[in-house]
DNA sequence: ACATTATGTGGTCGCTGTCAACATGTATGC
DNA sequence: GCATACATGTTGACAGCGACCACATAATGT
């Protein structure tokens, strides 16, 4: 049990754990994967550096949590701005609308917050299994599962050629996540946010045609 | 000039600024960017730590020389599997083939120089300006330049619908940079040598389909 | 009450990037 | 031919890092 008496703050921490990777997390926003640095979390957190190798056998460890801990936040920025999108037209429409917001979404994220977007795919780690097809989405799903249900909505939808389904996950998936590596560290970085605007419309307007 | 006699060794290295971006070249292709390392670069090369400071002003410049020699050797991996391609076809046909070349060179040399490609797109430097439209196409050009080409061969011979051609550039790029990086270090790692083969046929092809 | 375990501390090691001071070659002006 | 200036490489130092160790303290179980 968390150590009984309420306010901490004398040897035990209590909640040591949660408290690194919140402030690794913050070291990450602003200065990506490599600003996750032990001695400086344990710092924040107000206790001295060793205490976290009670809670993560090495560095890596802690990055691989931050690491897991960002693509949540991926995935929950995600599922906000779809929600947003109000379907206007018919089902195929909407369909459409919905696969859009999802890709717009991902590569929001990316620029908004470089350094966790950086810091989620920086790590070995296992990532997602986009497996389970057919669940109610849970409000835990990733960013792969959420594409891959935006994807089933719109094939549903009849906007999906025969043939076409088998990798569609790969094509989109790969188009959004390229596009905003080049806007971070690649040679789309000297674009202005216009005229980003404007290419990633023309991204995704070649992924919805190829795949119809 | 060229310290005048042939072979250094004694004290002036002669060629130090290129010996040392070969040394770190090799820690990048086997550890990636962050296996770049000056002392251990310098160690390589027999000179002292800090001899590298005559040369860069810090380890961030030895890395951004790195990583455009990682490009340049990334392009030339392109124009070697591009100039294998043979076209059987009509010229539709052809265009369409040195098109896929391209693509999969590039994903090619991601999979098997995981620390080069890393470290071609690690550091912030300024990356190639795909300006120039109408040259003749230098053995220098870069990788997004090769791929420009390969989209504008695509257009001469009539394979890319009216509209498509605007932000051509940016899908079939973001299609095979992101492959690569969910290969390396996303939820594509999983994948075997087959199932990414196939995986990537999809995505070839989604872009195909966009662009026609 | 006591022993065991979980958790946090202090000290140390080797490694790194970077700076400052110094040494040694090479080139240049007389 | 030589002295002087400059470029290039060396030595030595510093702080910060990840990782290990032995030790201290708190929580838990009997």
């Amino acid at each position: 049990m968390p150590p009984t008496s309420d306010a901490r703050s004398r040897y035990h921490h209590g909640n040591l754990r949660e408290a690194l990777v919140e402030a690794a997390y913050g070291l990450a926003r602003a200065g990506g994967p490599d600003a996750i640095v032990l001695r400086e979390a344990s710092r924040q957190v107000g206790v001295s550096h060793n205490a976290a190798y009670r809670h993560f056998p090495d560095r890596g460890s802690l990055l691989e949590a931050v690491a897991e801990r960002c693509r949540g936040e991926l995935a929950d920025r995600m599922r906000e701005l779809v929600a947003k999108v109000n379907p206007g037209g018919g089902a195929l429409a909407a369909a459409r609308l919905r696969l859009r917001a999802t890709g717009r979404a991902y590569v929001d994220f990316a620029i908004t917050e470089p350094g966790l977007f950086r810091t989620a795919f920086s790590a070995a780690g296992p990532h997602e299994r986009p497996d389970a097809g057919d669940e109610p989405l849970s409000d835990e799903a990733g960013p792969f599962t959420l594409l891959v249900s935006a994807l089933d909505d719109l094939d549903a939808a009849g906007g999906i050629a025969d043939g076409a389904r088998e990798h569609a996950e790969h094509a989109a998936w790969s188009a959004v996540h390229g596009f905003s590596s080049l806007c971070l560290d690649g040679p789309l970085q000297a674009l202005d946010a216009a005229e980003r605007d404007a290419a990633l419309d023309g991204v995704l307007n070649n992924i919805e045609r190829g795949l119809a």
